[in-house]
Order: C-alpha cells, then sequence, then structure tokens
DNA sequence: ATTGGGATATTAGGAATTCTGATATGCTGC
DNA sequence: GCAGCATATCAGAATTCCTAATATCCCAAT
C-alpha cells in the first residue's frame, strides 16, 4: 500500500522549520499549538525519522529536517504551481516577506494591497525587523524575499528607489536652545542605519546629543516625537503627518538605497512574481 | 486561507481518468466504489470544475480532466520522488505495466518478484492484454509501459529476446490421422500475433485445419490443450509442464522479437527503473 | 418499447482521524 | 529555585471520510 503525505504537514512542517517554533507556528497555519505539535509528530512516524530537536526554548530542525525541508518545498512548489496554472484564478501558494517597519509604513499598503488585487489566493507572511536582521533571516532562508536598504550599494545590487532621511519632531521648528548643550535623540536599536546615519551627521556637525531612546519599535519612536521628549530620524515616507521636518535646522542625512534581497533557494513562481511586484512598483510609490 | 490538495484523491483520479472507470478504481486504491465517486467529487469541488463526463457505461475525462492529469501526475511524480530520495528505502512509487498474458506466466514472476524484492514501495498495476490492445493502452497513455511482441521488428525497436512459438497438445506424439482430414486448432483472438502466425504456417504447409476456439482466455487455451480436443500455439516458455510440445510433427512457426514499449510521457523515476529492470532481467529468464 | 446488466450517485450511519482545551512537563535565565 | 515560555500529553469533541445498501441512469439486446 502506498502511503502518501498530508500536505497540509508539510506546510506546517515547512513553516515550523522557518520559525523555529512549534507555537508561532500554531498562529500562522491557524491551528492550536497542541495540533501543529501532533501533526509533527504525524510527520515524523511517517518518515521514521526525528524532524527536529526540542527544547524548552524551542526546536531546532535535525540533519534529516533540514534535508527534508527541501523536499518538502520542492513538493509545495511543485503542487502550488499545478494548482496557479490548472485553475486561472491567478497565482498560487505562499512566501514570507520580510520589511524594515518604516517601509511596511511607507509602501506596505500600496505593495500588498496591489498584489493581493490581483493574486488573490497567494498567501504572504509579513516579518517586520530591522536590515541587518531581514539580512541574516534570507540568508538562512527563514524568508524568501526582504525589502533592505543599503547606504554602501555594490555592483550587484539594483536600487529600486533612493529614500530620505529626514529629522523629525512635533513642531515646526527647532530651536536647539530649549534642550540645552545636548539634544536628546529618539533612534532606531543601535545596529540600523538610521541609527548610525543620525549619529555620523551629529558628529561631523559638531553637535552635541544623546540617545534618550534607542528601539526598534517605530510606534515607540513615533510616540517620543509626538511628545517632543526627543528629536528622531524617520524615512522621510514614513513620517506621519501630524509631525513636521526639521531638516532645514539639523545636519544633512544621507540618503539609502532600497532593494530586494532574495533567499538563495530556487525561486517559486509566486516569489518571483511578487518579487516583479515590487520591481515594477517601488520606484513609482 | 491556502487550499490544499489531498494527494490521496490525485492518486485516486489519475487511476481513474487512466482506467475510465470508477468502480475499477475502486478495486485497485482499495476503497468502495461510492469512496471513489465522492473522492472524485470532492476534487472537482475543490477545483470548481467538472474533471469527467459519466454515463451509464464509465467515465470520460472532460477537457479540463485531461489537462489536470498532467499536472496530477506531475505532482505525484515530485512527491513520490521526494519520498524515494528522503527516506532510503528504494524508489516510491507506482506505475501500471502491460503484458501480454503469456509473457505473464513465463516471465512475471521473475520479473515482479526481483523488481519487488529490491523496491518494495512500488505499487505496480499489472494490465494483461494481447500486444494490439496493449499498444493502444500505452498509446493512449492508460498504462506507462509494457511487455509487447512484435514479428516485424524495426530499427528503433529494442528486441529484448526472441520467443519460440510452438505447437502443443496433450500427449507427446500426434498421429494426424486421428483428428480426420482437418486439424482442430485453439488459438488467440484472430488479431493476434500467433493466431496469424499459426494459421500461415497451416496454409504454406497445406494442412488442413479449422479453429475450433479462438479467445484470450490463456486459461481456456491450456483447458483445451489439457482436453485434447485441440492443438494449441503457445510461448514456448509458458507451455505448462504437463503439456508436449509437438513441433516435430507440424509446420515451423516463426520467432517473435520481445521488446518493452513506452508510453509518450516523461518517464518517472520509477517507470525508467523498472524499464531498465526488465532490459536487465529478461535477455537471461 | 421493455428490460437486464453494468455503471455511477446518493444516502445514512458509523469508523477513523484530527482538532481543541486543559494541563503536565521541561528548559532557560535570572 | 522560580518565573516565564515552549513543547508534550490526554480525553473528549468535531470533523472528515468510508462503508453498505440502495437508487438511478444509460446502453444494448430482446
Amino acid at each position: 500500500m502506498l502511503q502518501t503525505l498530508d500536505l497540509r504537514l508539510l506546510r506546517t512542517f515547512v513553516c515550523a522549520a522557518r520559525s523555529r517554533s512549534l507555537s508561532a507556528t500554531a498562529i500562522q497555519v491557524l491551528r492550536t499549538q497542541s495540533a501543529v505539535t501532533m501533526q509533527i509528530q504525524r510527520l515524523e512516524e511517517v518518515l521514521e525519522q526525528k524532524l527536529f530537536h526540542r527544547s524548552g526554548s524551542g526546536i531546532r530542525a535535525t540533519e534529516a529536517g533540514e534535508r527534508f525541508l527541501i523536499y518538502a518545498e520542492r513538493i509545495l512548489k511543485s503542487h502550488d504551481e499545478a494548482i496557479s496554472e490548472f485553475t486561472n484564478k491567478g497565482l498560487y501558494g505562499s512566501l514570507s516577506f520580510g520589511c524594515p517597519e518604516d517601509y511596511l509604513i511607507a509602501f506596505g499598503p500600496s505593495l500588498l494591497q496591489s498584489f493581493g488585487a490581483i493574486h488573490s489566493a497567494v498567501d504572504i507572511t509579513v516579518v517586520a525587523a530591522p536590515t541587518v536582521e531581514l539580512r541574516r533571516l534570507v540568508q538562512q532562508r527563514q524568508i524568501d524575499l526582504a525589502l533592505i536598504s543599503t547606504s554602501h550599494p555594490t555592483e550587484a545590487d539594483e536600487i529600486l528607489r533612493q529614500e530620505k532621511l529626514v529629522w523629525v519632531g512635533n513642531k515646526p521648528k527647532l530651536a536647539l536652545e530649549e534642550y540645552g548643550d545636548t539634544l536628546p535623540l529618539a533612534l532606531s536599536a543601535s545596529n540600523t542605519m538610521d541609527h548610525k546615519a543620525a549619529c555620523d551627521a551629529m558628529d561631523r556637525a559638531g553637535i552635541n546629543y544623546r540617545i534618550s531612546f534607542a528601539s526598534n519599535s517605530l510606534g515607540g519612536l513615533i510616540a517620543i516625537a509626538r511628545s517632543g521628549l526627543a528629536v528622531c530620524v524617520f524615512t522621510q515616507k514614513a513620517v506621519p503627518p501630524d509631525l513636521y521636518i526639521l531638516d532645514r535646522y539639523l545636519p544633512r542625512l544621507p540618503h539609502i538605497g532600497v532593494l530586494v534581497d532574495y533567499s538563495d533557494t530556487e525561486r517559486s513562481a509566486v516569489v518571483k512574481t511578487f518579487g516583479e511586484h515590487i520591481r515594477n512598483l517601488l520606484p513609482s510609490l
């Protein structure tokens, strides 16, 4: 008797292997955590191999798990493409897309809405994280592609747009004196480009400053900007309408290149199409 | 929410499309006929297309069904090959193999047993039919490959062995006089090569004969041979041990070439391997 | 036309599978 | 050692799927 795998188990497995967490997977696949645990167990039973190492802190794919991930993705790719091509209802499948929070605010709605309107059967998982983090996730194949920024593009990079970084505050004008001799800044985490760009600019201009807040929570930054406690750096496109750009009063910030980074797995039709969509749309947003 | 097909439905569908019968499919997939009917209905529901035309006499794939068959086979091929490669338990998958009844008796046991011993996870459906019929089934892709015979091999044919046709009776000697002036023959159906070869030989030798029995049931032929009611023509290798070869008394019969005929779909790993197996083993049986 | 046989369709009930919700257990870092 | 987070387990519920019986349909032979 011929055993055939349940593709839903494979989807769960792929999701788990990527997110490295059964409970996170449960949320994504709309099941309970116990269901996910049992699904993986069933899969391991059928394949007669352990796919994950479990621990109190999460899961890690075993050697067999890593190997099977490749096959699982191949099967699903084959399935989804068959469905895409057979039912002329547009693309079919899933992808995970990484994007920094500010770009998500600036471009996310248009990008995702317009894509969803054409390809209603594509399941997109959005992962918000700063560029450095996204690079790592892409490299580790935990996401298929990401919108990332670069300050020093290489030859190979296809820059889709130049984003302007701007200083932002809650009043239209900035009186440096008000803050005494050091200007309080609220920035993203210290390993981000925004952060470094802001510090560099301040250093070069010789302005005293202190970091009063450093976090990747864009919501947090906006809150602080609104409160007037500190001056922030934002991608221009992501500046909320009730805040003011203060570039007149402060040193010029560099432009940042925006580009798409792909994981080096064989790209599925869904990933390719979504990437093309970004390439087409992003420059004109 | 992402819909994923149940691969078991696909297996059933492929089987149905090939056998053109839901009830025959039911036997193959070890379910009841109603289960098969419902499986196909579920599949049609998910795909929102009718896959078969139904009638009192069976089913016929619709245009959409024909199209989907290609995708279904592709998905299953991808799945089975993944399983084959991942679990190092030999090949994995299914194939349908056509073979004339006499070759099935002569070579079937060794061929199938030796293959099964190595590749225990391959599901082989054997279709017994005379060569002309098999050619048609192969052409229509209802079976993946077939062992067939030819009396006039072309350049392209790879003849794996030469089979000798022999006259067979229930006694070691043949006294033509016993039968009066016309020898009664029991042969395969009139469109088979055995039949034609026997008649040709008789005609050329100028012996009077009549066809007292013509059927593709090899069992029937054997029964008649045992009864002594008529003389039969068999593939030498398929002659049961209790019967006698009468070539000494009757005109010489031609040799027949045995070869493998493949349907022209893209061959799956399973089909390729099985074909190679035949090629390796058949000449030495 | 009528009818018989072979084929698919339709039910209802039951079997098997799979999920949920609650809870147990186990790490990890403090 | 404990808090907090993550996975494992279990029983019952929900769902899915199959079986068995039977209805219905079509074709062909009478």
